[in-house]
RNA sequence: CGGGGUGUGGUGUAAUGGUAGCACGCGUCCUUUGGGAGGAUGCAGUUCCAGUUCGAAUCUGGACACCCCGACCA
Protein backbone atom coordinates (compact mmCIF):
# COMPACT_ATOMS: atom_id res chain seq x y z
CA UNK A 1 0.00 0.00 0.00
CA UNK A 2 1.51 3.46 -0.74
CA UNK A 3 1.00 5.62 1.71
CA UNK A 4 0.20 8.82 -0.45
CA UNK A 5 -3.21 7.24 -1.08
CA UNK A 6 -3.85 5.29 2.06
CA UNK A 7 -7.21 6.92 3.41
CA UNK A 8 -6.86 8.31 6.76
CA UNK A 9 -3.76 10.72 8.20
CA UNK A 10 -1.90 10.81 11.16
CA UNK A 11 -2.50 14.03 13.41
CA UNK A 12 0.58 15.09 15.62
CA UNK A 13 -1.78 16.34 18.63
CA UNK A 14 -3.43 14.29 21.13
CA UNK A 15 -6.94 14.25 20.95
CA UNK A 16 -8.87 16.57 23.11
CA UNK A 17 -10.30 14.65 26.13
CA UNK A 18 -9.14 11.31 25.28
CA UNK A 19 -6.84 9.79 28.04
CA UNK A 20 -6.74 6.20 27.61
CA UNK A 21 -3.96 5.14 25.48
CA UNK A 22 -5.50 3.11 22.95
CA UNK A 23 -8.05 5.88 21.87
CA UNK A 24 -4.95 8.41 21.81
CA UNK A 25 -2.59 6.69 19.44
CA UNK A 26 -5.25 4.50 17.40
CA UNK A 27 -7.01 7.90 16.64
CA UNK A 28 -3.90 10.09 15.65
CA UNK A 29 -2.79 7.05 13.77
CA UNK A 30 -5.69 6.87 11.41
CA UNK A 31 -6.83 3.16 12.82
CA UNK A 32 -10.19 4.64 13.92
CA UNK A 33 -12.19 7.87 13.99
CA UNK A 34 -14.69 7.91 17.02
CA UNK A 35 -18.40 8.71 15.70
CA UNK A 36 -19.86 8.98 19.37
CA UNK A 37 -18.93 7.98 22.65
CA UNK A 38 -18.15 4.02 22.17
CA UNK A 39 -18.66 3.97 18.85
CA UNK A 40 -16.00 4.05 16.00
CA UNK A 41 -15.31 3.77 12.45
CA UNK A 42 -12.15 1.34 12.01
CA UNK A 43 -10.49 3.14 8.64
CA UNK A 44 -8.23 1.37 6.41
CA UNK A 45 -5.46 0.59 9.08
CA UNK A 46 -7.10 -0.13 12.03
CA UNK A 47 -9.57 -2.66 10.50
CA UNK A 48 -6.52 -4.46 8.36
CA UNK A 49 -5.67 -5.42 12.45
CA UNK A 50 -8.80 -6.17 13.20
CA UNK A 51 -9.28 -8.39 10.30
CA UNK A 52 -5.77 -9.95 11.28
CA UNK A 53 -6.94 -10.66 14.87
CA UNK A 54 -10.35 -12.34 13.97
CA UNK A 55 -8.61 -14.20 11.23
CA UNK A 56 -6.86 -16.09 14.06
CA UNK A 57 -9.66 -16.67 16.13
CA UNK A 58 -11.07 -17.78 12.86
CA UNK A 59 -8.52 -19.89 12.25
CA UNK A 60 -8.56 -21.27 16.08
CA UNK A 61 -12.42 -21.92 16.20
CA UNK A 62 -12.40 -23.58 13.20
CA UNK A 63 -9.16 -26.25 14.05
CA UNK A 64 -11.51 -26.87 17.04
CA UNK A 65 -14.41 -27.87 14.46
CA UNK A 66 -16.76 -24.99 15.22
CA UNK A 67 -18.14 -23.59 11.98
CA UNK A 68 -18.89 -20.01 11.17
CA UNK A 69 -22.09 -18.91 10.99
CA UNK A 70 -23.79 -15.26 10.43
CA UNK A 71 -26.80 -14.13 12.60
CA UNK A 72 -28.68 -10.69 12.28
CA UNK A 73 -28.32 -7.64 14.42
CA UNK A 74 -31.83 -6.94 14.39
CA UNK A 75 -34.15 -9.71 16.72
CA UNK A 76 -37.44 -10.42 16.92
CA UNK A 77 -38.88 -9.00 20.32
CA UNK A 78 -40.68 -12.11 21.00
CA UNK A 79 -37.38 -14.36 21.26
CA UNK A 80 -36.31 -11.61 23.93
CA UNK A 81 -39.58 -11.48 26.05
CA UNK A 82 -39.16 -15.35 25.57
CA UNK A 83 -36.29 -15.19 27.94
CA UNK A 84 -37.27 -12.46 30.33
CA UNK A 85 -34.75 -10.72 28.83
CA UNK A 86 -36.78 -8.13 26.85
CA UNK A 87 -37.39 -6.35 30.43
CA UNK A 88 -34.78 -7.39 32.24
CA UNK A 89 -31.44 -7.20 29.62
CA UNK A 90 -30.34 -3.71 31.34
CA UNK A 91 -28.16 -2.78 28.20
CA UNK A 92 -30.57 -3.92 25.36
CA UNK A 93 -31.12 -1.57 22.68
CA UNK A 94 -34.50 -1.72 22.32
CA UNK A 95 -35.85 0.07 18.65
CA UNK A 96 -39.46 0.66 16.83
CA UNK A 97 -40.16 0.69 13.57
CA UNK A 98 -42.35 2.89 11.65
CA UNK A 99 -45.22 0.54 11.90
CA UNK A 100 -44.43 0.43 15.60
CA UNK A 101 -42.89 -3.13 15.76
CA UNK A 102 -40.35 -3.35 18.56
CA UNK A 103 -37.15 -5.24 17.98
CA UNK A 104 -33.49 -5.87 19.84
CA UNK A 105 -30.25 -4.73 18.65
CA UNK A 106 -28.49 -8.02 19.29
CA UNK A 107 -26.13 -7.42 22.27
CA UNK A 108 -25.35 -11.60 22.35
CA UNK A 109 -27.45 -13.95 20.42
CA UNK A 110 -28.79 -17.06 22.64
CA UNK A 111 -31.98 -15.46 21.69
CA UNK A 112 -31.53 -16.07 17.92
CA UNK A 113 -29.55 -19.62 17.83
CA UNK A 114 -31.50 -21.43 20.18
CA UNK A 115 -34.72 -21.25 17.98
CA UNK A 116 -32.86 -21.91 15.02
CA UNK A 117 -31.35 -25.08 16.60
CA UNK A 118 -35.01 -26.46 16.77
CA UNK A 119 -35.16 -26.58 13.23
CA UNK A 120 -32.05 -28.76 12.71
CA UNK A 121 -31.55 -30.85 15.91
CA UNK A 122 -34.20 -34.41 16.84
CA UNK A 123 -31.43 -36.61 17.47
CA UNK A 124 -28.47 -37.00 19.48
CA UNK A 125 -27.29 -38.36 16.19
CA UNK A 126 -27.27 -34.08 15.50
CA UNK A 127 -25.11 -32.92 17.76
CA UNK A 128 -22.55 -32.17 18.93
CA UNK A 129 -22.70 -28.83 17.29
CA UNK A 130 -20.50 -25.82 17.71
CA UNK A 131 -21.54 -23.04 15.85
CA UNK A 132 -19.83 -19.13 16.14
CA UNK A 133 -19.87 -15.38 14.52
CA UNK A 134 -17.68 -12.52 14.72
CA UNK A 135 -20.71 -9.75 14.57
CA UNK A 136 -20.98 -6.33 15.73
CA UNK A 137 -22.52 -6.29 19.09
CA UNK A 138 -24.62 -3.60 20.58
CA UNK A 139 -24.93 -2.73 23.98
CA UNK A 140 -26.39 0.13 25.49
CA UNK A 141 -23.52 0.72 28.18
CA UNK A 142 -24.56 3.71 30.51
CA UNK A 143 -20.67 4.76 30.49
CA UNK A 144 -18.66 3.70 27.31
CA UNK A 145 -15.26 4.39 28.20
CA UNK A 146 -11.45 4.31 27.02
CA UNK A 147 -11.53 3.64 23.35
CA UNK A 148 -11.33 0.26 22.34
CA UNK A 149 -12.03 -0.88 25.82
CA UNK A 150 -16.00 -0.37 26.32
CA UNK A 151 -17.99 0.46 23.29
CA UNK A 152 -21.73 0.59 22.47
CA UNK A 153 -21.55 -1.19 19.26
CA UNK A 154 -18.18 -3.47 19.00
CA UNK A 155 -17.06 -6.67 17.81
CA UNK A 156 -17.54 -9.74 19.06
CA UNK A 157 -16.79 -13.58 18.49
CA UNK A 158 -19.18 -15.74 19.74
CA UNK A 159 -19.65 -19.38 20.14
CA UNK A 160 -22.03 -21.42 21.14
CA UNK A 161 -21.68 -25.09 21.37
CA UNK A 162 -24.64 -28.15 21.77
CA UNK A 163 -24.00 -31.24 23.26
CA UNK A 164 -26.29 -34.50 24.37
CA UNK A 165 -24.50 -34.50 27.56
CA UNK A 166 -22.75 -32.27 29.83
CA UNK A 167 -20.11 -34.73 29.84
CA UNK A 168 -19.82 -33.91 26.18
CA UNK A 169 -20.01 -30.69 26.92
CA UNK A 170 -17.28 -30.00 29.67
CA UNK A 171 -14.89 -31.92 27.27
CA UNK A 172 -15.31 -29.54 24.90
CA UNK A 173 -15.59 -26.80 27.25
CA UNK A 174 -11.57 -27.82 27.73
CA UNK A 175 -11.05 -27.90 23.78
CA UNK A 176 -12.18 -24.35 23.73
CA UNK A 177 -9.86 -23.22 26.56
CA UNK A 178 -7.06 -24.90 24.97
CA UNK A 179 -8.20 -22.70 21.58
CA UNK A 180 -8.61 -19.72 23.79
CA UNK A 181 -4.80 -20.29 25.19
CA UNK A 182 -4.01 -20.64 21.37
CA UNK A 183 -6.19 -17.51 19.79
CA UNK A 184 -4.41 -15.10 22.86
CA UNK A 185 -0.82 -16.41 22.44
CA UNK A 186 -0.94 -15.43 18.67
CA UNK A 187 -2.35 -12.11 18.90
CA UNK A 188 0.48 -11.68 21.13
CA UNK A 189 -0.93 -10.95 24.72
CA UNK A 190 -0.68 -12.49 28.07
CA UNK A 191 -4.24 -13.92 28.95
CA UNK A 192 -4.22 -15.11 32.58
CA UNK A 193 -7.37 -17.72 33.07
CA UNK A 194 -9.41 -16.65 35.63
CA UNK A 195 -12.11 -17.62 37.48
CA UNK A 196 -15.19 -15.83 37.82
CA UNK A 197 -18.68 -16.05 38.87
CA UNK A 198 -21.35 -17.96 36.55
CA UNK A 199 -24.09 -15.07 37.17
CA UNK A 200 -27.42 -16.21 35.88
CA UNK A 201 -26.85 -18.90 33.87
CA UNK A 202 -23.94 -20.59 34.61
CA UNK A 203 -22.12 -22.13 38.07
CA UNK A 204 -18.65 -20.42 36.89
CA UNK A 205 -16.84 -18.90 34.43
CA UNK A 206 -13.48 -18.30 33.44
CA UNK A 207 -12.37 -15.22 32.10
CA UNK A 208 -9.35 -14.50 30.14
CA UNK A 209 -7.84 -11.36 31.60
CA UNK A 210 -4.67 -9.35 30.45
CA UNK A 211 -3.07 -7.87 33.67
CA UNK A 212 -2.96 -3.95 33.30
CA UNK A 213 -3.12 -0.85 34.82
CA UNK A 214 -6.04 0.57 32.95
CA UNK A 215 -8.32 -2.46 33.37
CA UNK A 216 -11.80 -2.24 34.92
CA UNK A 217 -11.43 -5.27 36.48
CA UNK A 218 -9.00 -6.27 39.35
CA UNK A 219 -7.99 -10.17 40.16
CA UNK A 220 -5.66 -11.57 42.17
CA UNK A 221 -3.48 -13.16 40.67
CA UNK A 222 -1.08 -16.18 41.50
CA UNK A 223 2.57 -15.27 41.33
CA UNK A 224 3.93 -18.49 41.03
CA UNK A 225 1.17 -20.70 38.58
CA UNK A 226 -0.19 -18.10 36.60
CA UNK A 227 -3.66 -18.38 37.34
CA UNK A 228 -6.15 -15.72 38.86
CA UNK A 229 -9.51 -15.49 40.56
CA UNK A 230 -12.06 -12.24 39.71
CA UNK A 231 -12.06 -10.57 43.08
CA UNK A 232 -15.30 -10.55 42.85
CA UNK A 233 -16.03 -14.05 43.95
CA UNK A 234 -12.60 -14.52 46.26
CA UNK A 235 -12.83 -16.05 49.06
CA UNK A 236 -8.76 -17.20 49.78
CA UNK A 237 -5.70 -15.50 50.52
CA UNK A 238 -3.91 -17.71 48.05
CA UNK A 239 -3.80 -19.20 45.28
CA UNK A 240 -6.42 -22.86 45.38
CA UNK A 241 -4.09 -25.15 42.48
CA UNK A 242 -0.83 -24.52 44.30
CA UNK A 243 -1.15 -22.65 47.17
CA UNK A 244 0.73 -19.15 46.27
CA UNK A 245 0.69 -16.35 47.40
CA UNK A 246 -2.54 -13.63 45.60
CA UNK A 247 -1.05 -10.27 44.25
CA UNK A 248 -4.40 -7.77 43.50
CA UNK A 249 -3.73 -6.55 39.50
CA UNK A 250 -5.70 -4.68 37.40
CA UNK A 251 -6.99 -6.25 34.46
CA UNK A 252 -8.81 -6.30 30.94
CA UNK A 253 -11.29 -8.77 30.37
CA UNK A 254 -10.77 -10.17 26.66
CA UNK A 255 -12.87 -13.58 26.97
CA UNK A 256 -14.82 -15.23 28.52
CA UNK A 257 -16.47 -18.92 28.84
CA UNK A 258 -18.97 -20.85 30.55
CA UNK A 259 -20.98 -24.20 30.89
CA UNK A 260 -24.86 -22.86 30.36
CA UNK A 261 -27.44 -24.01 32.47
CA UNK A 262 -30.25 -25.25 30.47
CA UNK A 263 -32.31 -22.34 31.01
CA UNK A 264 -32.73 -21.38 26.69
CA UNK A 265 -32.86 -24.85 25.77
CA UNK A 266 -36.04 -24.87 28.15
CA UNK A 267 -36.66 -22.16 26.87
CA UNK A 268 -36.85 -22.24 23.30
CA UNK A 269 -37.46 -26.52 23.98
CA UNK A 270 -34.05 -27.12 22.41
CA UNK A 271 -34.64 -31.10 22.50
CA UNK A 272 -33.43 -34.23 20.90
CA UNK A 273 -34.49 -37.48 21.26
CA UNK A 274 -31.67 -40.01 22.77
CA UNK A 275 -30.53 -43.45 22.26
CA UNK A 276 -33.73 -44.66 24.17
CA UNK A 277 -35.67 -42.49 22.02
CA UNK A 278 -36.35 -39.98 25.27
CA UNK A 279 -36.61 -36.50 24.51
CA UNK A 280 -33.35 -34.53 26.06
CA UNK A 281 -32.63 -30.81 26.50
CA UNK A 282 -29.23 -30.21 25.21
CA UNK A 283 -26.34 -29.38 27.10
CA UNK A 284 -24.53 -25.47 25.90
CA UNK A 285 -21.16 -23.70 26.30
CA UNK A 286 -21.05 -20.06 25.87
CA UNK A 287 -17.93 -18.58 24.53
CA UNK A 288 -16.68 -15.44 23.79
CA UNK A 289 -13.62 -13.16 22.57
CA UNK A 290 -13.84 -9.05 22.32
CA UNK A 291 -11.90 -9.02 19.32
CA UNK A 292 -12.01 -5.00 19.03
CA UNK A 293 -11.26 -5.06 22.73
CA UNK A 294 -8.65 -7.20 21.69
CA UNK A 295 -7.53 -4.48 19.45
CA UNK A 296 -7.77 -2.03 22.30
CA UNK A 297 -5.42 -4.21 25.10
CA UNK A 298 -3.03 -5.03 22.67
CA UNK A 299 -2.36 -1.13 22.16
CA UNK A 300 -2.12 -0.58 26.17
CA UNK A 301 0.27 -3.50 26.20
CA UNK A 302 2.14 -2.37 23.19
CA UNK A 303 3.22 1.16 23.14
CA UNK A 304 5.87 3.39 24.21
CA UNK A 305 5.83 7.23 24.09
CA UNK A 306 6.26 7.71 20.53
CA UNK A 307 3.16 5.16 19.57
CA UNK A 308 2.62 1.73 19.03
CA UNK A 309 4.13 -1.61 18.97
CA UNK A 310 2.10 -3.71 17.04
CA UNK A 311 2.90 -7.79 17.57
CA UNK A 312 3.92 -8.87 14.00
CA UNK A 313 0.73 -11.31 13.37
CA UNK A 314 -1.73 -8.45 13.90
CA UNK A 315 0.19 -5.46 12.47
CA UNK A 316 -1.30 -3.91 10.09
CA UNK A 317 1.97 -4.04 7.57
CA UNK A 318 4.94 -5.96 7.82
CA UNK A 319 7.37 -3.55 6.71
CA UNK A 320 6.81 0.43 6.53
CA UNK A 321 9.06 1.16 3.91
CA UNK A 322 10.59 4.85 3.97
CA UNK A 323 11.20 6.81 0.85
CA UNK A 324 13.58 8.40 0.39
CA UNK A 325 14.64 11.69 -1.83
CA UNK A 326 16.22 11.38 -4.28
CA UNK A 327 16.14 7.73 -3.85
CA UNK A 328 12.33 7.04 -5.30
CA UNK A 329 13.15 4.74 -8.15
CA UNK A 330 15.38 2.55 -5.68
CA UNK A 331 12.59 2.78 -3.20
CA UNK A 332 10.15 1.87 -5.74
CA UNK A 333 12.18 -1.18 -6.49
CA UNK A 334 12.17 -2.66 -3.16
CA UNK A 335 8.73 -1.80 -2.99
CA UNK A 336 7.79 -4.02 -5.89
CA UNK A 337 10.34 -6.68 -4.49
CA UNK A 338 9.20 -7.41 -1.36
CA UNK A 339 5.49 -7.16 -2.81
CA UNK A 340 6.19 -9.91 -4.95
CA UNK A 341 7.14 -12.13 -2.42
CA UNK A 342 4.14 -11.79 -0.36
CA UNK A 343 5.17 -9.27 1.92
CA UNK A 344 2.41 -6.47 3.41
CA UNK A 345 4.22 -3.34 3.17
CA UNK A 346 3.50 0.29 3.67
CA UNK A 347 5.40 2.23 1.29
CA UNK A 348 5.77 5.56 2.57
CA UNK A 349 5.77 7.45 -0.55
CA UNK A 350 4.98 10.67 -0.04
CA UNK A 351 7.45 13.16 -1.71
CA UNK A 352 6.45 16.18 0.04
CA UNK A 353 6.49 14.98 3.79
CA UNK A 354 10.19 15.25 5.55
CA UNK A 355 11.93 12.11 6.34
CA UNK A 356 11.79 13.39 10.23
CA UNK A 357 7.72 13.40 9.82
CA UNK A 358 7.92 10.26 8.27
CA UNK A 359 10.31 8.75 11.34
CA UNK A 360 7.50 10.19 13.24
CA UNK A 361 4.38 8.20 11.97
CA UNK A 362 6.48 4.81 11.73
CA UNK A 363 6.70 4.93 15.44
CA UNK A 364 2.71 6.20 15.62
CA UNK A 365 2.01 3.39 13.08
CA UNK A 366 3.88 0.52 14.92
CA UNK A 367 4.66 -1.21 11.80
CA UNK A 368 7.57 -4.01 13.00
CA UNK A 369 10.33 -3.48 10.82
CA UNK A 370 11.15 0.01 9.37
CA UNK A 371 13.17 -0.45 5.99
CA UNK A 372 15.04 2.70 4.54
CA UNK A 373 17.19 2.69 1.15
CA UNK A 374 18.98 6.12 1.02
CA UNK A 375 22.07 7.30 -0.50
CA UNK A 376 24.42 6.01 2.26
CA UNK A 377 22.96 2.56 2.32
CA UNK A 378 22.63 2.10 -1.25
CA UNK A 379 26.54 2.79 -2.00
CA UNK A 380 27.61 -0.08 0.25
CA UNK A 381 24.33 -2.33 -1.54
CA UNK A 382 23.01 -2.06 1.79
CA UNK A 383 19.24 -1.27 3.39
CA UNK A 384 18.89 0.30 6.86
CA UNK A 385 16.46 -1.95 8.74
CA UNK A 386 15.26 -1.12 12.59
CA UNK A 387 12.44 -2.79 14.45
CA UNK A 388 9.89 -0.72 15.65
CA UNK A 389 10.44 -2.13 19.16
CA UNK A 390 14.79 -1.50 19.13
CA UNK A 391 16.70 2.13 19.17
CA UNK A 392 19.46 1.42 16.82
CA UNK A 393 19.02 0.27 12.86
CA UNK A 394 21.21 -2.35 11.40
CA UNK A 395 22.53 -2.56 8.09
CA UNK A 396 21.96 -5.32 5.79
CA UNK A 397 22.87 -6.25 2.14
CA UNK A 398 19.48 -5.86 -0.33
CA UNK A 399 19.26 -9.77 -0.81
CA UNK A 400 19.15 -10.61 2.71
CA UNK A 401 16.14 -8.62 3.34
CA UNK A 402 13.20 -11.26 3.84
CA UNK A 403 15.09 -13.95 5.46
CA UNK A 404 15.93 -10.99 8.20
CA UNK A 405 12.43 -10.10 8.62
CA UNK A 406 10.85 -13.35 8.83
C1' C B 1 -27.87 6.48 36.61
C1' G B 2 -25.04 9.74 40.78
C1' G B 3 -20.67 13.01 41.07
C1' G B 4 -16.86 16.03 38.70
C1' G B 5 -14.88 18.41 34.34
C1' U B 6 -15.02 20.39 29.31
C1' G B 7 -17.49 22.40 24.73
C1' U B 8 -13.93 28.25 20.01
C1' G B 9 -11.98 26.57 12.09
C1' G B 10 -10.46 19.57 10.32
C1' U B 11 -6.90 19.16 14.96
C1' G B 12 -4.70 21.60 19.35
C1' U B 13 -5.39 26.23 21.67
C1' A B 14 -5.79 32.13 23.04
C1' A B 15 -9.18 35.87 24.01
C1' U B 16 -13.44 36.62 31.15
C1' G B 17 -18.41 41.77 28.80
C1' G B 18 -16.08 45.69 23.69
C1' U B 19 -11.95 44.20 16.44
C1' A B 20 -12.56 36.15 17.49
C1' G B 21 -6.14 35.58 17.34
C1' C B 22 -2.20 31.75 17.05
C1' A B 23 -0.08 26.89 15.70
C1' C B 24 -0.68 22.39 12.98
C1' G B 25 -3.34 20.65 8.87
C1' C B 26 -5.48 22.00 3.99
C1' G B 27 -5.10 25.08 -1.21
C1' U B 28 -1.58 27.89 -4.55
C1' C B 29 3.67 29.43 -5.65
C1' C B 30 8.92 29.17 -4.55
C1' U B 31 13.02 27.14 -1.82
C1' U B 32 13.94 22.57 0.89
C1' U B 33 14.64 17.02 2.48
C1' G B 34 18.42 11.28 7.89
C1' G B 35 13.87 12.73 13.49
C1' G B 36 7.55 16.50 12.96
C1' A B 37 11.60 22.30 7.13
C1' G B 38 11.51 27.90 5.51
C1' G B 39 9.15 32.08 2.91
C1' A B 40 4.78 34.23 0.39
C1' U B 41 -0.42 33.89 0.01
C1' G B 42 -5.32 31.89 0.60
C1' C B 43 -9.63 28.90 2.77
C1' A B 44 -11.84 27.77 7.30
C1' G B 45 -14.42 28.66 13.79
C1' U B 46 -17.39 30.45 19.14
C1' U B 47 -22.35 23.07 20.20
C1' C B 48 -27.71 24.41 20.20
C1' C B 49 -32.06 27.22 22.26
C1' A B 50 -33.74 30.98 25.37
C1' G B 51 -32.47 35.14 28.63
C1' U B 52 -29.53 39.54 30.78
C1' U B 53 -26.95 43.69 28.30
C1' C B 54 -26.05 49.33 24.13
C1' G B 55 -22.90 45.09 23.24
C1' A B 56 -22.08 37.87 24.89
C1' A B 57 -17.09 32.97 23.03
C1' U B 58 -17.22 35.30 27.94
C1' C B 59 -22.81 36.27 32.52
C1' U B 60 -27.77 33.32 33.66
C1' G B 61 -31.15 29.11 32.60
C1' G B 62 -32.05 24.85 29.73
C1' A B 63 -30.79 21.14 26.11
C1' C B 64 -27.19 18.24 23.72
C1' A B 65 -22.30 16.20 23.32
C1' C B 66 -17.58 14.47 25.01
C1' C B 67 -13.98 12.99 28.99
C1' C B 68 -12.96 11.24 34.07
C1' C B 69 -14.58 8.83 38.98
C1' G B 70 -18.41 5.69 40.89
C1' A B 71 -22.67 2.40 40.23
C1' C B 72 -23.93 -1.10 36.40
C1' C B 73 -21.75 -4.77 33.06
C1' A B 74 -24.97 -13.02 30.47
Amino acid sequence: MRQSQLFGRTKKEVPRDEESINARFLIRGGFIHKEMAGVYTFLPLGLRTLNKIENIVRDEMNKANAQEVFMPSLHPKANWQKTGRWDSFDVLFRISSQSKSEYALGPTHEEILYPLLTHYIDSYKDLPVALYQIQTKFRDEPRAKSGLLRGREFRMKDLYSFHATSQDRDAYYEVMRKAYENVFQRVGLHAVETKASGGTFSDISLEFQVPNQFGEDTILLCTHCDIAINIEIAKENTCTRCGGSLSRTKAIEVGNIFPLKTKYAQDFHVSFKDKEGKEQLVAAGCYGIGTSRVMGALVEVFHDGRGILWPQAVAPFRVHLMGFPGKEKESEALYVQLQSKGIEVLYDDRQEVAMGEKFADADLLGIPYRLLASEKTLQKNMVEIKKRASQEPEFIPLQRIEEYIH
